[in-house]
RNA sequence: GCGCCCGUAGCUCAACGGAUAGAGCAUCUGACUACGGAUUAGAAGGUUGGGGGUUCGAAUCCCUCCGGGCGCACCA
């Protein structure tokens, strides 16, 4: 039995409680959904659940007189074991061995679909993340976007969302001329101007520019600076989208705001924003006004010179989404962009959505990154800044993957290059991943014992009766909840840290319980039901694993 | 000045409003002639920054103060 099942079977429980008018509740009081948890002690049952501390006050009742009314019915349910009424009110459920070990099947039955569910069913999602300038290398910041936000998008798809990728280019405006003049200058060896690009990036693509087409030398001044921005800008393009793919971060849509203006979104943006009645003109500009809503300031969109300001774009760009039939807009931004917050939230008011709804601003804190006990602050490539090659070629894909989804986003992080690279139990990335090929070479070994765990008559579920393998079945029994948890909340860390106890219940269940048969002894229908336990738990290993988009390896 | 985020063990960090606030590192003490010891058992470590409030119950929600980070353009 999963949690849910039993999550089910106690709703039906209050609802026919309420039914025999035992519980007098109003409609609106009765909870479309009974939350079971499964508590930190034993001693506190298999689940447990706090409906009738909260529906105490509205039934009129003591809450423990609500849990024993509750507590009778569900004693009566098939599959449970014994139900007590503890503390102020807790119900404490324990489940019969062979139900809860039913489980173990259900999970290897379900196998790369166990976890998945249908939360966000309906739901399309626009994931926007990283955005970044195409005038330089991704830097560490990015990095972070990349890990969590192609996390979240894994997260997200497994709750049943519809999700499309985003990378938003910033390919219009003063920095993309200040990068062409950047790479004009580097290739006739003049001295980069001052707020240009510097590094050394900037000097090897200039070359590559030139060898690519001498004659780009010959131009005069004015296009040849549009010749090197535009070269430049294919190039840097290339190179993020070749980075990313090397750290298995897919985008399903490359959106350039070039494109934005090009087709018209703006336009129709402004159309649509001032038919909401926000927009009004004043000291020869044109405004949104913002601060009908949360933001503090009105926002200019055109310049009284008629350019369209980078806010102008941003407008556009949520229009254009909503458009394109998005329900669902988040936006991972870094933490210098948390002022934008709110005026990403008022144009979505403006323009007549839902800021609670359709738009989610996901704010990253700052990485740094230790390494022998110092800041790693310089990049060769970049000059002044580590790159996300940096970072990777210190540490490998799967550990800055890993150790980027472990925390949330909000708090700002440091990470020692040592720790996250250990082969060892204090470098979390290793101990579930060893854990998952520990259980393959478990399951190999079976294998050349000619056990087979794929013979559903071979299993007896009610043999899976110890401590550890209660625990085990209660972990396992968990992951569903948390894969919906962390995609309602945005907060893949949290499948990070499930992993992580999940591997050590595995490594304390492993100690305590013999698998496969000593020496030359049979197996057992005992061993036969313990690698039905291995199985399903390296199943939930590698669906967790594939979430972070993390390696789950056969060997180490 | 206004706004956002943060403050939890010596360190890095967890914890749907739930029961005794948890892991890892570091410190100390144990467990292998057996499936991967890359494992595991235990000890010690806390007034959850301070103070009020709401609640049957607060690290979590509200108010306030203290401390830290960041942001407040007709820049992009």
């Amino acid at each position: 039995m999963t949690p849910a099942e039993l999550s089910t079977a106690l709703t039906a429980a209050v609802a026919a409680a309420v039914e025999s008018g035992e519980l007098r509740l109003g409609a609106d009081e009765v909870p479309s959904e009974v939350v079971v948890s499964r508590p930190k002690t034993r001693e506190h049952g298999d689940y447990a659940t706090n409906v009738a501390l909260q529906l105490a006050k509205p039934a009129g009742l003591a809450p423990r007189q609500v849990a024993e009314l509750l507590a009778a019915r569900v004693r009566a349910l098939p599959g449970i074991a014994t139900v007590e009424v503890a503390g102020p009110g807790f119900l404490n459920v324990r489940l019969d061995t062979a139900t809860q070990g039913e489980l173990a099947r259900s999970i290897v039955a379900a196998g790369n679909r166990y976890g998945h569910g249908d939360a966000l069913a309906g739901v399309t999602v626009n994931l926007e993340f990283i955005s970044a300038n195409p005038t330089g290398p991704l830097h560490l910041g990015h990095t972070r976007w990349a890990a969590v936000g192609d996390a979240l998008g894994r997260v997200l798809s497994a709750a049943g969302a519809s999700v499309t990728r985003e990378f938003y280019i910033n390919d219009r405006g003063v920095q993309m001329d200040r990068f062409g003049a950047s790479l004009m200058a580097a290739a006739s060896s003049h001295d980069i101007p001052d707020d240009g690009y510097h590094g050394d990036y900037v000097v090897d693509l200039a070359k590559e520019i030139v060898a690519d087409d001498r004659a780009i030398l010959d131009l005069p001044e004015d296009e040849a600076l549009v010749a090197f921005r535009e070269a430049g800008y294919a190039k840097q393009l290339a190179q993020q989208q070749h980075v990313l793919s090397s750290f298995r971060t897919v985008f399903d849509v490359w959106y350039s705001e070039r494109s934005l203006h090009s087709s018209g979104a703006v336009d129709r943006a402004f159309d649509r924003l001032r038919a909401q009645g926000h927009v009004f003109e004043q000291d020869g500009a044109t405004w949104l006004r913002t601060s009908d809503f949360d933001d503090d300031k009105d926002r200019v969109l055109v310049k009284s010179d008629g350019e369209l300001t980078y806010f102008a774009s941003d407008a556009a760009y949520y229009v254009d989404k909503r458009e394109r039939g998005f329900d669902v807009n988040i936006y991972l931004l870094g933490a210098d962009h948390h002022g934008y917050v709110n005026r990403l939230r008022a144009i979505a008011a403006c323009a007549g959505d839902d800021a609670d709804y359709n738009i989610h601003v996901l704010i990253g804190q700052l990485v740094k990154i230790m390494k022998d006990g110092e800041e790693v602050r310089l990049s060769k490539r970049a000059g002044t800044i580590v790159t996300l090659e940096d970072f990777v070629e210190m540490a490998g894909v799967d550990a800055v993957r890993y150790s980027l989804n472990r925390y949330p986003v909000d708090s700002p992080l440091t990470l020692d290059i040592g720790e996250i690279t250990s082969r060892t139990s204090d470098n979390p990335v290793f101990y579930v991943q060893y854990g998952h090929a520990r259980i393959a070479s478990l399951l190999r070994n079976a294998a050349e014992l000619g056990i087979s765990v794929e013979d559903p008559a071979g299993f007896d579920p009610s043999l899976l009766s110890h401590d550890r393998e209660n625990d085990l079945l209660g972990a396992l029994g968990e992951f569903p909840r948390v894969v919906a948890t962390a995609a309602e909340l945005r907060e893949p860390h949290r499948v990070a840290r499930y992993l992580e106890a999940l591997a050590g219940t595995y490594h304390r269940f492993y100690d305590a319980c013999r698998v496969l048969p000593m020496g030359d002894e049979e197996p057992t229908d005992l061993t036969r039901a313990r690698l039905w336990l291995c199985a399903a738990t390296r199943t939930v290993l590698a669906n967790g694993l594939d979430l972070l988009g993390v390696e789950a390896p056969e060997r180490m």
